[in-house]
DNA sequence: AACCGCTTGTGAACGCAGGAACAAAGTCGC
DNA sequence: GCGACTTTGTTCCTGCGTTCACAAGCGGTT
């Protein structure tokens, strides 16, 4: 059977997609192959770490050369599951879910929005990319009617989970909630929490971190 | 002076501020006092990595009972510094960058948006949350003028690396990415990276790997 | 006043990610 | 054809984060 199933690391997968954006900008641009230095520059990695994340997908570059663009850009495509077209569904159609839904790059990543729901009336009926704003009620159905596996969450925090609770019923198995609470889910479902405001709040910690830290050199000097 | 600079590592401040929020809703429905466990299982981590999070801050919990809630928040909202307000700029008022002007959550974490950018002309003027929309000629001149430290760079991709410039050069210290780019920024400028499109598909990745999984299973059976 | 149960805080071990250094391998020049 | 240079792939190591497990401490009870 599969004789090596390396199970590539959570952290790797996100830089592999961050390379995967990269080298597809490079091939639009015409470029045929790539060092490993260049590639972890415009990444902003370390190149002995892209080369050990690469190492993962087995050999892929050419000693003395470097990389070919299109043949790792499509490596990486197919270990992640570019290729295939994922049905996903969006619930809370706000400024946030607006642009979530108008956001190009999902539908070149292989995602495609089957279903956007909003439960405020005014919303419902307008068009959005293409895809109309339907009411909360045909969420089960739409998800049964388009096999959709990912649900993403842009809704205020109070309904978070209640939503959760229907994707999860719905056969949703993989959630990306935006909404600022931990969300208990079944087991077997993928949970992936992205908090805007605390990523703000560790870079105020930090600047602030380093500005006491100068203060103190100033204090003690 | 400080005898002690415990250096909060980072990974710690990023829960904090999620223990923040839970117990600021505890305490506005009039919670008293909870134990590790119960907070852990809100904040949806371990509770003994929520006690050595805690840990950081000195002994603020009583053995046998648990944690104060008002005393906690108040506690660990002093060493994010929640209580000082921060002067932060927005560039990019498109739907992501209007969300975020919107976002109530960050007023009431220390920061205030003293001004909001863009190229459009058309978006020029309009007003959100109280604030009106400027033209980026102007960034420098506010950011001089609030000492505005923090930077929000919420553009298309292909502007983000000199929108990042212009701030760096007005003064801003730290700065928020949403664009899909990797920026480079002078040395002493934090940049924080958050990548919508890449949580996604590391969300795709993990389901499919589990899906490969229940194949190989059902196969090898 | 002493005991018991409960919860915090801390110490140690484990596993993982990141970085540096080195060997293998292929290409270009002579 | 051979040597030197370049770049990959790998190995080792260091440090960090996470988890488990236990000792310390406080309240309630008898």
């Amino acid at each position: 059977m599969s004789p090596a199933r390396p199970r590539i690391p959570e952290a790797t997968v996100a830089r592999l997609a961050v390379y995967l954006r990269v080298l597809a900008g490079l091939a639009d641009g015409g470029r045929r192959n790539v060092s490993s230095g260049e590639l972890a520059s415009a990444a902003g990695v370390n190149p002995a770490g892209l080369r050990k994340d690469l190492s993962h997908l087995g050999p892929c570059g050419v000693r003395g050369v470097g990389y070919e663009v299109a043949t790792l850009r499509d490596r990486i495509a197919g270990v992640l599951g570019v290729e295939q077209s994922r049905p996903c569904v969006l619930v809370g159609i706000g400024n946030l879910g607006t642009a979530l839904a108008d956001y190009a790059g999902f539908g070149s990543r292989g995602f495609r929005f089957v279903g956007l729901f909003d439960a405020a009336p005014e919303r419902v009926g307008r068009r959005i990319g293409g895809q109309p704003v339907r009411p909360v009620a045909e969420l089960d159905e739409v998800v049964a009617a388009t096999a959709a596996t990912i649900g993403v969450i842009a809704t205020p925090a109070d309904v978070a989970q209640s939503v959760c609770d229907r994707l999860t019923a719905a056969g949703v198995r993989s959630i990306l909630n935006f909404a600022p609470v931990a969300l208990t889910a079944p087991a077997g479902v993928d949970v992936r929490q992205v908090d805007l405001s605390v990523e703000l709040q560790v870079l105020a910690f930090l600047g602030q971190q380093r500005g006491a830290a100068a203060t103190t050199v100033e204090v003690t000097a």
